[in-house]
DNA sequence: CGAGTCGTTGATTCTTTTCAAAGCCCGTGG
DNA sequence: CCACGGGCTTTGAAAAGAATCAACGACTCG
């Protein structure tokens, strides 16, 4: 389906300095520990926790997507982030985990004990401070995409859901006019807190203005960046 | 207004150890600078930061309230946490503030410098946890708020709300009956993601309902704690 | 006491949800 | 290779919940 590849930080990483620089700088004990942990195949919809899970392990997702979400007792889901590959699952939260984690597509991981990376991290002020802006990148996101849900129109979530793959690709070196979706409509559903008709009725509307494409439901191409990008930013005036 | 106190958390802390034995657990060599910190005093109203401000201080509240919020171009606003004694502010972002803050009454916060501190949590696990915690409970803020954003009706956020307020209590040693509410309904308005006058027609349904009195329309005592938390929890079945 | 801010209530409008049905894509099996 | 079946997606019509617009009332501060 979607071709991920390894972190793309850590493969910049290898391909400036070599594989021994790398513990030159932070955190990157962990990056060894990290490569050297036991490793974690995922099928598409399978779990690889639940909300209120004992959590002894902490993840990092080297291929694939995992989501993260919570639910109310009558089943009503908030998917709260995409894990991509780089992405750590499971920081900071206690001892249970406090959200649910299910692969999206064929997802491969690698597993820390989370004893392990706490006795780590209290000893090692580096992987300390990387977990922290990890965590931090987390919260940035989740207040972020709070701002969307919370203030955003259903086409203006696409438009910002849709402009911040774009930037990922944009990170990753990848064409960011060319936007793969792992997820189905129902996951972008629960991700942007609507229903999968209306986001379904969102992408026909970007696309009849002309500011995307959809080959297939899963492939969008991005006709005008410019006007996505202004109404993700909530700048442009509503059309029909 | 609120009888606001110094954070219970370290109240409690110098009652059990007395002021010398604070040094011996987790974290207070900062509880220690904390105290030493250049105070600073704001109004209602007055504001800390703007998003986008250089980022020199963390702020501890001492006492009052403060709300964090994001912007959108248009001025539609999305308040993201509100900091009571003892939270931090401006913990984790980079080199510039990400969201702005503002006093919601008389404010007292404790100013520490950001890159001293990052100093000292660069060299000092104990301090760097202590962040980490205090991140990752924000993180689990933001994403419960998220989950209540997203997925609840108006009466279920409000609900949510007053009960979150009410377990604060609770954990301060305070009547988790009588809730005092330092902010106006605008504010509660931008971090529910509702409007003023839904807010005001949520209370006057919770009123209706019996769940709770309102004595002034800042002062609310729980009537039916029960009801009011299923109704949160999203397990009542909803009524007029 | 008057001005102004904040909060409540009512009527109406609008966006999104809900309910319903049809279309499409893909894998399976004849 | 094509027909069939099931899941996912799209589209349409009706309904609901919250927003908007408007006015009034309450409390606060000069």
């Amino acid at each position: 389906m979607l071709t991920m590849t390894l972190s793309p930080d850590l493969e910049a990483k290898e391909a400036a300095f070599g594989p021994d620089a790398i513990d030159a700088d932070g955190g990157c004990a962990l990056n060894k520990r990290l490569r050297a942990a036991a490793p974690r195949l995922l099928q598409a919809r399978e779990h690889l926790f639940f909300e209120g899970d004992h959590k002894d392990c902490i993840y990092q997702v080297e291929r694939g997507a995992v989501c993260l979400y919570k639910t109310l007792p009558d089943g009503r889901r908030q998917i709260v982030d995409f894990a991509y590959p780089g992405d750590f699952i499971g920081l900071g939260s206690p001892e249970e985990h406090v959200f649910s984690a299910q692969a999206i597509t064929l997802t491969r991981l690698r597993c820390l004990s989370a004893s392990l990376l706490d006795e780590v991290a209290r000893h090692d002020p580096q992987v300390c401070m990387m977990l922290y802006r990890a965590l931090s990148d987390q919260l940035f996101a989740a207040r972020d995409l709070l701002l969307t849900v919370g203030q955003r129109s259903a086409t203006e979530r696409l438009a910002a859901f849709l402009m911040a793959l774009s930037r990922r690709n944009e990170r990753n070196f990848v064409d960011p006019m060319r936007i793969v979706l792992p997820m189905t409509r129902a996951d972008i559903a629960d991700f942007l807190s609507l229903t999968i008709e209306t986001v379904s009725r969102s992408f026909t509307k970007l696309r009849q203005s002309g500011i995307i494409d959809l080959m297939q439901s899963s492939f969008v191409i991005v006709r005008n960046r410019q006007t996505l990008e202004q109404l993700a930013a909530g700048e442009a005036r509503e059309f029909k």
